[in-house]
DNA sequence: CCCTTGACTATCT
DNA sequence: GAGATAGCCAAGG
């Protein structure tokens, strides 16, 4: 068996356990607090082994884009997830704290 | 042991 | 901003 990924597992379930609703964490940034840093790419698989149901969709790419093909189902199912929890989408950004004073994307919509 | 595979990232062009 | 490139690192063949 291995000892790593017993432990990786489980402090990476606890930490997206952990994320609250309407919220989202990067990779890496999960990866970090559960006490791995620079395990981001083990953090899906990590996921993908969870044996209870965890807000998986919480957790997206450092560039707040989600980690599937868009036109995926999976890459549906996350949006649709989210925005389910009042998270808003700039196209595939997700838009978390107004950090980009953009208001007039909110009223109107991406690019117009 | 070598090679490939990822729900990844940071850094160039 | 889209690509390419190079790190990253456990797992599985």
């Amino acid at each position: 068996m291995s000892r790593f990924r017993d432990k990786f597992d489980h402090r990476v379930w606890n930490v997206v356990a952990a994320i609250p609703s309407g919220q989202v964490m990067g990779y890496g940034e999960v990866a970090k607090a559960a006490g791995f840093p620079r395990y981001s790419r083990m953090v899906s698989a990590a996921l993908g082994r969870s044996p209870e149901p965890l807000p998986w969709f919480r957790v997206v790419r450092s560039n707040r884009t989600l980690a599937f093909d868009p036109g995926s189902d999976s890459y549906r199912e996350q949006a649709q997830l989210l925005k389910q929890e009042g998270v808003r989408f700039d196209g595939v950004k997700i838009i978390e704290a107004e950090t980009d004073n953009s208001l007039d994307r909110i009223l109107w919509g991406p690019q117009e």
